[in-house]
DNA sequence: ATATAGAATCTTTTT
DNA sequence: GATTCTATAT
């Protein structure tokens, strides 16, 4: 293939790092600098110049997305498929070796992926049968503290106690829970990696061949690695494998789940002779806001160093707005979002980021306010959904009736009058002959061990499952799925569920008919086995959840927090609630790593930005139902003056005709609208009492102080 | 089995 | 303040 094709597009440190002559090169890359392009070009070049095949290439990454992303460019590129290539993420190659020598993993054939609500109800309920308080042994600590473990790459034979009755406990929750997963057959995300990590110690023949078989290991996102994924790395790269890993150590902000920044010092030390590359010039952001980005990341210590900059101009200043309150900030925000629509800009040029997901809801309210449509990220995603999930454990429970979670969400729904008294005899049952709780359940019918109702109700169900198992052992996946959600009862049981919500419920139920459809399709392409199809869906179903729920409107203002912000890019950009306490999290504000942490995710907010940034705190913030007085953040006064532009209250534009609407109501006006006094100047509305003519209302002005007047003298208008 | 009231909780999230 | 779980009553 044509060289020039390669390396014609690249800049000079983009061409340096995509033909390093060593073995293993480190690419620190900063945001906007053409990070995806190297990785993509470089394996590119390895397949031209180096005389590799696909089949000695993987590239890992950690989204779904992200690994889509690679393959399309680099099939683009190189204007044919890249067949034989492992581009995956983590887990989902970790799955593929796990579906490979499920035998050599000690694991079953038919295993299942849990997903992480899978496995807090699985870890819930082995809590309650161990007859653990609860309260005191609350599920989701315990989810996190042995996924915390896993992470580490620890089994609970590598843990200590150290007569802690706490530690004891979790340790004894966690063998618990590993002994029911390798008895049912399950593998949460975490054990994908762990359990492929070990096929490997174990297997020395088996490492050896994956060894010479990958040539060129390729790794995005280096710094978000934890200790499991980069000890995997480790062992998968023989003396012979080139390590090529980019990353950006100023845009670490998952340590709170177990990424290692430390990772990417190590790198050099773990691989003597790696060559370091520096991606620095950036193809996104304006200078101003480059060079306040630059200036805020400057406060972290322990940086491997990095400065971006541009070849474009300076830009225009960031702005910056001291809102008054929460809702005075939003007003602020959605006036500036509709001056960039109605001067002909895109609704999704817009992005409002966020530290946490609660601050949504003020912002969405003037947007539904002024009937702009967005869409907020982070909802359920379609296979998170509960009818979904539903269908599934159906299909789970026919596929492996050992599977114990999927028998007890389906075992009343929908309802048949299996209460929970009768789902805990059946535990209970089966905990005292350790046996599943569908082996139970036949024991408790076979010795009418339970009351005559419960008993008909429960044989009624096994039955039930037994005839679905039967009459869809030859069907194909969809009509699998088709003939589960009727003969289930879900598909009635959903109907009565009234209003909007059970519309989409019974849709996305179809929609999951689809899905099976596709999946057939591929199945048939790849011919893959029919009785393997339904397991390899199961795993598709948890290991790549579907796009997150959005609005349906293609062109719509973006709202999202900062974590979910980052790769993205937006032409004008607000980060909202710059407040200590906020932004940097109380929560996060005591230890100085963490803070360093916040302050990554703020460099990250700040990078995504392309032509406009604007920078918003509130005084005043209505909070869980208080109020609480805040500070500017630190970050704001971490960014030089020079680059930042100041607004001063009322410079936006009158919203009049949106005012009249409000004031017809019972309120005489809204808290947080800005007003105008003939004498006291321009203020904030921040009470009021009374309705109508009569109306008192308390504004906060600018230059005179807070004051009470009578609507119908004080002759307010509204701006 | 459902309905309602009170309590608890509220950073960030992918796989 | 809003949601979501839990306990209690019917």
């Amino acid at each position: 293939m044509d060289v020039s094709k390669i390396l014609d597009p690249l800049n000079n440190a983009q061409r340096q790092a995509v033909c390093a002559e060593a073995a293993n090169v480190l690419v620190l890359a900063g945001a906007g600098s053409g990070k995806t392009r190297v990785l993509v070009h470089r394996i590119a070049w390895l397949l031209a110049s180096e005389n590799v095949s696909p089949y000695g290439i993987l590239a890992v990454t950690f989204t779904n997305k992200a690994a889509g992303q690679m393959r399309a460019r680099i099939e683009q590129l190189r204007g044919t498929p890249s067949g034989g290539m492992w581009v995956g993420t983590f887990h989902g190659l970790a799955h593929r070796l796990l579906r490979a020598h499920w035998k050599e993993a000690d694991l079953l054939q038919h295993f299942q992926v849990l997903d992480s609500e899978d496995q807090f109800r699985a870890i819930r309920r082995l809590i309650k049968e161990m007859g653990l308080d609860e309260g005191q042994w609350p599920a989701k600590e315990s989810q996190w503290y042995i996924n915390a473990r896993k992470d580490e790459g620890l089994r609970p034979d590598n843990l200590e106690h150290h007569n802690d009755p706490h530690k004891r406990g979790m340790i004894e929750i966690y063998a618990e829970y590993e002994r029911y997963c390798q008895r049912v057959g399950a593998v949460d995300f975490a054990e994908l990696l762990l359990r492929s990590h070990q096929l490997w110690l174990r297997n020395p023949e088996l490492l050896t061949h994956y060894q010479q078989r990958f040539k060129f290991i390729l790794v995005d996102e280096f710094q978000d690695t934890n200790t499991i994924q980069y000890a995997w790395l480790k062992l998968l790269a023989g003396d012979n494998t080139g390590m090529f890993a980019v990353g950006d150590d100023d845009q670490s902000i998952y340590g709170w789940r177990g990424a290692r920044v430390e990772n990417i010092h190590q790198f050099s030390k773990d691989y003597t002779g790696t060559e370091t590359f520096r991606l620095e010039q950036n193809y996104r952001s304006t200078g101003n806001i480059l060079n306040a980005a630059n200036a805020l990341i400057d406060h972290n210590s322990e940086r491997m160093g990095k400065e971006l900059w541009t070849d474009d101009g300076d830009g225009e200043l960031i702005q910056l707005y001291a809102a008054f309150n929460e809702q005075d900030e939003a007003q602020f925000i959605i006036d500036k979002v509709k001056d960039w629509i109605d001067k002909g800009g895109l609704r999704s040029e817009n992005a409002l980021l966020y530290r946490s997901n609660a601050q949504s809801r003020v912002l969405e309210e003037r947007l539904i306010n002024y009937g702009i449509p967005y869409r907020v990220y982070g909802g359920l995603r379609f296979f998170e959904r509960q009818e979904i999930k539903d269908a599934l454990a159906y299909l789970r429970l026919t596929n492996n009736r050992e599977d114990d979670a999927s028998f007890e969400r389906i075992v009343n729904v929908p309802t048949r009058g299996i209460g929970s008294r009768t789902v805990e005899i059946i535990r209970d049952t089966a905990r005292n002959s350790g046996s599943s709780m569908w082996q139970a359940a036949y024991h408790l019918i076979e010795h009418k061990e339970l009351a005559s109702r419960a008993l008909n109700a429960l044989q009624f169900f096994v039955k039930r499952i037994e005839e679905i198992k039967s009459a869809i052992e030859n069907l194909t996946l969809h009509e699998q799925i088709e003939h589960v959600i009727h003969e289930s009862g879900l598909i009635d049981h959903y109907k009565k569920e009234k209003g909007e919500r059970g519309r989409t419920r019974l849709e996305n139920l179809d929609e999951l008919i689809n899905a099976g459809k596709n999946f057939d399709e591929d199945a048939l392409e790849e011919e893959i086995e029919t009785s393997d199809v339904l397991t390899a869906f199961l795993s598709h179903a948890s290991l790549e959840a579907g796009e997150r729920q959005g609005d349906e409107w293609d062109d719509c203002v973006q709202l999202m927090t900062l974590h979910s912000a980052k790769g993205l890019e937006f032409k004008q950009v607000f980060l909202c609630g710059l407040e200590e306490g906020m932004f940097p999290h109380r929560l996060s504000s005591e230890d100085a790593s963490k803070l360093e942490e916040e302050r990554r995710l703020c460099y990250v907010g700040m990078t995504r930005a392309m032509q406009k940034l604007v920078i918003s705190y509130a005084e005043k913030r209505r909070l869980y139902g208080e109020e609480k007085i805040a500070r500017a953040s630190r970050f704001i006064s971490e960014i030089p003056t020079e680059f930042l532009e100041e607004i001063r209250l009322g410079s936006s534009v009158a919203t009049l005709s949106t005012m009249a609407a409000v004031e017809d109501k019972e309120a005489p006006v809204k808290l947080g609208q800005r007003v105008m006094h003939a004498k006291f100047g321009e203020g904030i509305v921040l009470n009021y009492e009374g309705q109508g003519r009569h109306a008192r209302v308390q504004v906060n002005f600018e230059m005179a102080g807070s004051k009470w007047l009578v609507m119908e003298y004080a002759n307010l208008q509204f701006c």
